[in-house]
DNA sequence: GTGCATTTACCGACCGGTCGGTAGGTCGGC
DNA sequence: GCCGACCTACCGACCGGTCGGTAAATGCAC
């Protein structure tokens, strides 16, 4: 077969990236040298400059790279659902999948090194963080106009709802006593069960075109 | 001059502790140097090095030292309260109140650099950071047995709570859109309105003796 | 209270080692 | 013969930590 290295490009890449990511997600961005996330990708460090502008600019990737990994798992998936309370625990669902399995190195240190970054890096990272969090703060407003829940104040629902999920990553051991099915469950109902108004039903995937005939504000114009 | 000072003992060391933990508070353990440290105790490293054994012996003394403004600021208020719901209220309001108020860095570097400290010493710290775990899940679970909430899985119950809890020094701003009161009360809300029994009512501070004659099981054995 | 040994609190200079980063060269595939 | 991937060799700065030394404060015998 092919087996094609030639033009890895992106793909060689992207395999530093993620080498760099195991490593600096165990020891921390200033913790870990260039020498060693080289040392890791089998190569000298001169080699590892030959692909990396610098130290900053692979963090910079390394989160980039989390970010993109986020929405395509979780946000892309949930943004059409029409029933706000659907949509935000669904979201919850996916988010905490993603922070408990193992494989989204990228994504825990965008959390852990929320303020290693700087200038136009950082402004760039945490303006796409600002993203979630609007789209969750707006979910809960959009859920307590159409009186699905009762009435709460959106951004300390949405950093609530933010925190108990990426708190995970602190604790959670995914050969522990808890399997990530069962925190998945049980933080949603924890969130949500006393949340719902119990007079309105949850809306039915069907009823979806129902919703349009409330007056377009509330659906959610979102600028 | 005198310029005073003398014989502080204790006192100099706490003073520089504090000034430690601003600085690593602000860049992180491994991005804060000693000389730096030692800068702004107005010393040379070699001064510092006079009051401080090492490195990671200092982290760990400002660890310590959190925990113990910690344990006396939140544990220590609420742990005699009768009511375990009660208890989980003030327990949260008072955490959030010290996660907030500026005036304690050394709780933000326990909670950031969990992962910085080794051996022994991160196993001290560890044992400390688990015994407020365990608090917390004991609460949740006689709680549940009082029937004074529906039933949770009080793991994940105690570490949704501390979830929202420590995730806030991450976001907030002192100076911010929304107060700290604004916080902690509708976080409160947020966590346990959905969670109390309604058929049960809050139990007076006053009947605190009443809980220790009744039978247990007569309190609240939900319908 | 005075004289003196000791202790405390710090300093300048320096240690071996590592940091992020670079200049210039080698080598194999096209 | 050229280009990309990777190397050896090296840079100045800085790292955590230690050395011998010292000025001032303290404890104590008289």
């Amino acid at each position: 077969m092919n087996s094609g290295r030639r033009q890895d490009d992106g793909e060689r890449y992207r395999t530093i990236l993620e080498t760099a990511a195991r490593l600096i997600c165990e020891r921390g961005y200033e913790g870990t040298s260039m020498q060693e996330i080289a040392a890791a990708c089998r190569m000298t460090k001169a080699g590892l400059y030959h692909h990396v502008q610098n130290k900053e600019q692979l963090l910079f990737d390394i989160m980039s790279y989390g970010m993109d990994a986020f929405e395509q798992q979780v946000l892309d998936r949930v943004r059409h659902l029409e029933d706000p309370v659907e949509r935000l625990r669904q979201c919850m669902r996916l988010n905490i999948h993603l922070v408990t399995g193992g494989c989204s190195k990228e994504v825990i240190i965008i959390l852990h090194e929320h303020a290693t970054l700087t200038g136009e890096a950082r402004a760039f990272i945490d303006s796409r963080k600002k993203n979630y969090v609007r789209f969750l703060e707006d979910s809960f407003s959009e859920a307590v106009r159409l009186g699905r829940i009762r009435t709460v104040q959106p951004t300390v629902a949405a950093f609530s709802f933010l925190g108990m999920v990426l708190w995970i990553y602190k604790w959670f051991q995914p050969d522990g006593r808890l399997s990530a099915e069962q925190v998945s469950n049980e933080m949603v109902e924890l969130l949500f069960a006393g949340l719902v108004t119990p007079g309105v039903a949850a809306v039915p995937a069907a009823s979806a075109q129902m919703l349009s005939i409330v007056p377009p504000a509330a659906v959610g114009e979102k600028p």
